[in-house]
DNA sequence: CTCCTGACTCAGC
DNA sequence: GGCTGAGCCAGGA
């Protein structure tokens, strides 16, 4: 998402349905993301309709690492494209290499390319 | 029940 | 242009 595409936090679909708990939308968003491309917290937060719990999103990805089917959490960083989250996998470095078998090129802790390998839940899935 | 924290983001200085 | 503070919601102590 660029900063052109800034929405304004007033607009707030509710169409998500509270009985699913917020994670449960994460990850049925992240599971979604197509092998090979990335997203950030902010997106999903946005496609949620919560721009600005971001957090949320974070910390849904916690709680995910006990999710089943497994949630690929390594194609979610912050909006920057940094691996702000390979601290909470099994090991550091195990982030970085589940994006290099998705042919994604991380340098210094960052998504080579991370704009154009950005995937828009919100645009992708045309909520 | 209240308080604190957190894998984020934006606005302000 | 980098650092700080504030806002957001949910879960744990």
């Amino acid at each position: 998402m660029k900063k052109t595409n800034l929405k304004k936090p007033t607009e707030k679909p509710r169409s998500l349905d509270k009985d699913y708990s917020f994670f449960e939308n994460v990850y049925a968003v992240v599971r979604q993301i197509p092998r090979g491309r990335v997203t950030s917290y902010g997106a999903i937060a946005n496609y949620l309709g919560t721009r600005l719990s971001a957090r949320m999103v974070g910390w849904a990805m916690n709680a995910a690492h006990s999710a089943k089917p497994k949630v690929p959490a390594h194609r979610v960083v912050n909006r920057n494209g940094m691996l702000s989250g390979k601290a909470h996998f099994a090991t550091p470095t195990m982030m970085e290499e589940q994006l290099a078998k998705e042919k994604i090129v991380v340098k210094d802790d960052t998504i080579s390319g991370f704009e154009k390998l950005f995937w828009d839940p919100a645009k992708e899935l045309a909520l």
